[in-house]
RNA sequence: GCCGCAGUGGCUCAAUCGGCAGAGCAACUGAUUUGUAAUCAGUAGGUUGUCGGUUCGAUUCCGGCCUGCGGCACCA
């Protein structure tokens, strides 16, 4: 038998037998591989092999060696379960990017997290014992005989088609397409982090099932690691940092709707000022509609029929109004409002809009998802040649501010679905134009078929933190619905009434999420322009050197700097801590010796040097890490 | 909205089995005169989210509601 072996294999003669080779394996690296590639397809390291084959074996390092791991100690995880509830019924347990999770049907028992330590005892054991894995290919009927005491497998294995196979440690066996590690002694580094609700396959019409999250390592350390990383992002909090650093707040008053303090509030204006003056540079027009209007434009733009249980809806003299979900309609009435030829177009309305929506009450988490919120939203009214060029610039202005944060992102285009308005080949038309523009910009973009609105196709940007999480922030999406319902046009070349085609478009997303963004991607410690304390000023002797201290924060305010002073009679130890733990930038101490020459001390958050320079040199310092929006 | 968990001075947390609600930080007052991550002492601060129930007695046990947290569903 010829079986060539690729990467990490071991090089054994030619017509050995593969399968001997893999236990020799086993047997010299006990540890090291849980599954191997055949040709490409991930398998299980007990599969047979034929002539021909090209083998390669997957290490618990590499990143289809973690899937393995973690689908397989799920299957652990249930094992357990089944040892401590018996009546525990199972419904899908899979491996996802961190971990893995099982959901379960507990029937009368509650679990919490208080229950993880048995659980996990009890799978230590079960590793321990280092029971094989075992795969089985049965028919359809012997499955069902085999899950018969369990719905949920019950329901999967009848919508399965084609051979259905099982694996089993010990006393449990599961519905499963594997591969499996060869025996649960290769699962040692995991933990059960939490357990949550999830409805069965995803639907909440259907119950719901109790979801435990885990995760599993090939090693000590990077458990470790990754609960240090865990940590790291509860630290780093938007909702925590936003309490300490005086950001803003949610009061019990108002569900969903935050309040900003004074130093939340310098953050937006920063971003929105930053905002105004890159689209006026790119020739957007900024306008400002009503929050509230009548329920007849909700009834045109078709909002009070699709969205009204997301609306906010009032009456005034007995006439119903609501509170806008959504800018479009507003900006629409004012392209509306005056005439537009086709030689005026493209016309790019931007606004600010605050809007309400009624979130569901499960969804609130601090600034990522709120009830009110600021839309950094444009509209943008086009002939159809100009499309592609418009789209492209919309992508260039997002790369533009993106970068200025230091944010990655990727791109996914949603195409066409199955109910769709408008014409088949201008959705065709647009959905190339837009997949042009992607591969225009050098990011990655993957394709979501038919998940596009029924009104037009779109483009998503997801931003990526420095956690490595990702976040839905820009968009951009083509509108054939709105202009059409509200009879928009321009006049062409030809003096005939043409429908202009329209984009919606959000950078930021909502400011509010923005922020909440910024806040983690920074843990914090914004950059100069955007810090809300930019310089903390610090008299050695409050008694002796305040008024030079004074001097200086009045010559740093005119310069539109924004400085505090600590003067408080505290020892200086005491004041550089406060003024770290605020995170600001710099950190200004002055005594005898900056007095004596005229100059100022100062210290960059996160470094221990102290650097003296005249006062000028430190206000051009700051003043150039402004402009250029550097960190420092 | 759904499942599970939680709510104690401004903040972070403690209080055994149901038995006088406590600490640190912050605040305030005073002392201290300080050179780069916490000077010392004192004072004040509470209807334990809320409403109801059980009990001689409830922060503690039970129920309703409110809010938050972890997810699910939904979504910027």
């Amino acid at each position: 038998m010829q079986v060539k072996y690729k990467g990490n294999m071991v090089e054994l003669a030619d017509g050995d037998n593969g399968f001997k080779a893999i236990k020799q394996l086993e047997v010299e690296n006990k540890n090291k591989a849980v599954a191997m590639k055949v040709n490409g397809s991930l398998e299980d390291l007990s599969r047979e092999l034929k002539d021909g084959d090209e083998v390669e074996f997957v290490l618990p390092s590499s990143p289809e060696g973690f899937e393995v791991m973690n689908h397989s100690c799920a299957h652990l995880l249930a094992q357990a379960v089944s040892h401590l509830y018996p009546e525990a019924k199972f419904g899908y347990g899979p491996a996802v990017e961190e971990g893995f999770y099982y959901d379960i049907d507990f029937g009368e028992a509650k679990i919490s997290d208080a229950d993880f330590e048995a659980i996990e005892k009890e799978m230590k054991k079960l590793a321990k014992e280092d029971l094989p894995f075992k795969r089985n290919e049965v028919s359809k009927d012997e499955a069902l005989k085999i899950f018969a005491a369990n719905p949920y497998k019950e329901e999967h294995i009848g919508e399965l088609e084609g051979d259905i196979t099982t694996y089993q440690q010990g006393d449990f066996i599961d519905l499963c397409r594997g591969p499996h590690v060869p025996s649960t002694g290769h699962l040692k580094h995991f933990k059960l982090l939490s357990v949550a609700g999830a409805y069965w396959k995803g639907d909440s019409k259907n119950k719901q099932l109790t979801r435990i999250y885990g995760t599993c390592f090939d090693s000590e350390e990077k458990l470790n690691e990754y609960l240090e990383i865990l940590k790291k992002r509860k630290e780093n909090d938007h909702r925590r940092l936003g309490k300490e650093l005086g950001l803003f707040f949610i009061s019990d008053y108002g569900p969903g709707f935050p309040f900003f303090l004074p130093k939340g509030e310098i953050l937006k204006n920063e971003l929105i000022s930053y905002w105004r003056q890159i689209h006026t540079r790119d020739g957007y027009l900024e306008i400002e509609t009503p929050t509230i209007l009548s329920r007849e434009l909700w009834e045109i733009s078709g909002h009070w029929g699709h969205y009204k249980d997301n609306m906010y809806t009032t009456k005034i003299d007995d006439r119903d109004f609501a509170i806008k979900p959504m800018n479009c309609p507003g900006a629409i009435l004012t392209y509306n409002y005056s005439l537009h030829s086709y030689k005026d177009l493209p016309v790019r309305i931007g606004e600010l809009g605050h809007v309400h929506r009624h979130e569901a009450s499960g969804a609130l988490n601090g600034l990522f998802r709120v009830r009110a919120f600021t839309q950094d939203d444009a509209h943008i009214f086009c002939r159809r040649d100009q499309l592609e060029d418009e789209i492209k610039g919309i992508m260039r202005l997002f790369d533009e501010v993106y970068n200025v944060f230091g944010l990655s992102y990727r791109i996914v285009l949603s195409t066409r679905p199955e109910d769709y308005i408008g014409e088949k080949e201008f959705w065709d038309e647009s959905e190339a134009i837009l997949a042009r523009a992607c591969e225009h910009s050098g990011h990655e973009y993957s394709i979501n078929p038919g998940d596009g609105a029924f009104y037009g196709p779109k483009l998503d940007f997801k931003l990526k933190d420095s956690m490595g999480r990702t976040w839905q922030c820009g968009t951009i999406q083509l509108d054939m619905n709105l202009p059409h319902r509200f009879h928009c046009y321009y006049i062409d070349s030809n003096g005939e009434k043409v429908e202009p085609v329209m984009l919606h478009r959000v950078v930021f997303g909502s400011i509010e999420r923005f922020i909440g963004i910024l806040t983690e991607n920074y843990g914090g410690a914004f950059p100069t322009w955007l810090a809300p304390v930019q310089v903390k000023l610090l008299p050695v002797l409050p008694e002796k050197h305040l008024e030079y201290t004074n001097k200086v924060l009045a010559d740093l305010k005119a310069k539109g700097i924004r400085a505090e002073i600590d003067s408080s009679n505290e020892k200086l130890g005491y004041r550089m801590r406060n003024a770290i733990a605020m995170k600001i930038p710099y950190t200004l101490v002055l005594g005898d010796k900056e007095m004596e020459e005229g100059k100022v001390t100062y210290r960059i958050l996160g470094q221990k040097d102290q650097i003296s320079l005249s006062e000028g040199e430190f206000i051009s310092l700051i003043e150039n890490a402004i402009a250029t929006k550097a960190r420092f």
